[in-house]
DNA sequence: TCAAAAATGTGAGTATCATCACAAAAGTAT
DNA sequence: ATACTTTTGTGATGATACTCACATTTTTGA
């Protein structure tokens, strides 16, 4: 375990060139940043942020999986993302200033990097290019928040938990002659909080495509046959 | 209607003061800015921008009110917001370069001022400021987005409806002795298409709100009485 | 390796809400 | 003022999907 810290933290500002925000820069100007940046580590199951706390990181992930959550008076969770490599949280309430509006979640082991608020703040005043490439990711983000809503309001739970499986093949499966791979599905509870449903929702509607032959169960793991078909069929 | 188009003309580098985004420039700053851009006049219910269209224009609303929706195949529509004085759209496709991603279309006579994508682009680069602005609108956005994803993944259909008509209050509505008055509620329709549920529905729970005394309606007006307690009932 | 815990599968009952159908009311135009 | 259109109100019906209950399977950890 301490091995891997050691190793992540000798390659953090290669890792950062990887990072479409950061990908513009010079190398001089990035390893700038990445003197003033954190290493940490979080286990899986670990909670990274909590929803009263106040904004006061910029967070990108190096590795590892985590969700984005939030929870209502009577404990029910609804995910709003689930973020992998390259991604980052964290900006919202750094740069509106609210509380923070959400959860975050460790679901894999997952190793990032932290930017305090001041010093995020000064990158975006220094670099406009990376305040133009925040703007295009949460333009991003923005564009399939409003395809989550539509499909919340308009498709039955069926079309629901295929648009969640597509969101999970994008963010976390490899894609292998057409088919999509996904090692390590979410438990059934987590993407039924992903797709607005139950979890025995979820169980039968995952019964169902595998005998409709759109996906094959093995496990934790997943095969959907054919993902151009999928996207056609469920979004 | 020509009277109109002129007032509004004389006024625009005025109005751009009232814009948050451009809020932190020189009022000579601004002049270069306003001097690019073009002002139009859409009539209620006229379409502004086409889901198929390139995003090629950034706009502003000077005044008006405008929906912002998405339609499934077979043409049922979900409104994912309605933007009124100062908001602008046109963005999210300017920025990550796709498509557009929604419609939009005037559900009041609306004036909105425009800018090409170029010089759009220009602002961002040369005014920091404007881009750290943009990016706090879109937090704000996207934090509006996560809360409707949540509406709509755990209530049932009155909470939605509230939340729905609390939306739309703090966009439309003016604040009297804590109170909210809205003048011109929109169409049944509407509502159920921004609630996600369906116009009878709407049609049941209004009347359901008026019996247990949160609100009363008169004609296409509607006043929340208490709109403190309204907020925390529903949200 | 075995027990305990966690996750998944599945049936039965039921509540919510969409849909259909049509009546009433409110707007709009001639 | 009147006819026409649009919006709203409301009952009846049925389907979807939630909840509850418990069996089965898988995972975890000592």
């Amino acid at each position: 375990m301490f091995n891997f810290i050691v190793v992540s933290a000798m390659s953090k500002a290669g890792h950062l060139q990887n990072v479409p925000i950061f990908s513009d820069l010079s190398s001089s100007d990035l390893k700038k940043i990445s003197d003033k940046m954190v290493s940490r580590f979080y286990e899986k199951g670990k909670m990274i942020l909590l929803e009263e706390s106040q904004g006061e990181t910029f967070f990108i992930i190096l590795s590892g999986v985590v969700k984005v959550t939030r929870l209502s008076d009577d404990g029910r969770e609804v995910i709003l993302a689930i973020l992998g490599e390259s991604d980052f949280f964290g900006e919202m309430s750094l740069l509106d200033g609210e509380g923070r509006s959400a959860n975050i979640v460790a679901t894999e082991n997952s190793e990032v990097v932290t930017l305090s608020r001041s010093d995020f703040l000064d990158c975006l005043e220094k670099y406009p290019k990376i305040a133009i490439a925040l703007l295009e990711e949460l333009a991003i983000r923005l564009r399939k928040s409003d395809q989550h809503i539509e499909s919340l309001s308009l498709s039955d739970s069926e079309q629901r938990i295929g648009v969640t499986l597509i969101r999970l093949a994008e963010e976390l499966g490899t894609i292998k002659r057409g088919n999509v791979m996904l090692k390590g599905l979410p438990y059934q509870q987590d993407i039924a909080n992903m797709a607005g449903t139950s979890r025995e929702t979820v169980s039968r509607t995952l019964k169902l495509l595998e005998k409709k032959e759109f996906l094959k169960r093995d496990g934790r793991d997943l095969i959907i046959y054919n993902f151009d078909l999928f996207r056609q069929t469920f979004s």
